[in-house]
DNA sequence: TTGATATATGTCAGATATGACATATATTTA
DNA sequence: TAAATATATGTCATATCTGACATATATCAA
């Protein structure tokens, strides 16, 4: 895993203090973060074709624009319960998120 | 939709009272508890493959039998993360995650 | 039957996620 | 440039999820 991947998960509260523990980080973590990723990068990607804020995504979202952020930047205090009702809020459809997860 | 599904949604705590208030599960909502559905049908069938009691795949999960019960019962209090993480430590990988939800 | 094992259901205290807010920092526009 | 708009970051009260436990109900073997 390279070095800038570490910087990013920690940056987003991914608990990964040193090369040690990052290596514990379980396989099945590892992915469950990397799935997370992926579709908050699908979200960005959805929300900048519809042209809209992130302030107006929330609104549509009921939700608030530092959520939006947070979702879009892969913190770790989004789940993936969320991302996936904001991408359906969006237009995904199940099978598009399952394309995205194909990778 | 079926009656017979409404009947499972409602037992496993998906608030859907009545056939109207049932029509205003959104889209979107709707989308998700079946995709919820889908990983806990899929979450059972494994666990079988496996030939483990859900007090053996709790152990394996450092959870307990009661909420794997709930896992594959598709109870509403029960989220996609934890499904997830489930499935993929029962050695899911990402891509297989992704065919289940192609349906 | 009966006892043993597996699964289902209800509850709850503690853990985690949520929207909301304030505010910092970019980015765009005039 | 400066002002306006957009995005990022930190915090918090409330809501929701979690493992654990008790206990009910199946399922199966003797």
């Amino acid at each position: 895993m390279k070095k800038s991947k570490k910087n990013i998960l920690e940056k987003n509260g991914w608990k990964v203090s040193n090369a040690d523990e990052f290596l514990k980080l379980s396989a099945e973590e590892s992915a469950l973060i990397e799935m997370k990723l992926t579709l908050s990068q699908n979200l960005r990607q959805l929300r900048l074709k519809r042209n809209l804020s992130q302030k107006e995504l929330a609104a549509l979202l009921e939700s608030s624009q530092s959520r939006v952020a947070k979702m879009e930047a892969g913190d770790s205090s989004v789940t993936l319960d969320l991302l996936l009702r904001s991408l359906l809020s969006l237009g995904s459809s199940r099978k598009a998120i399952a394309k995205m997860l194909e990778q």
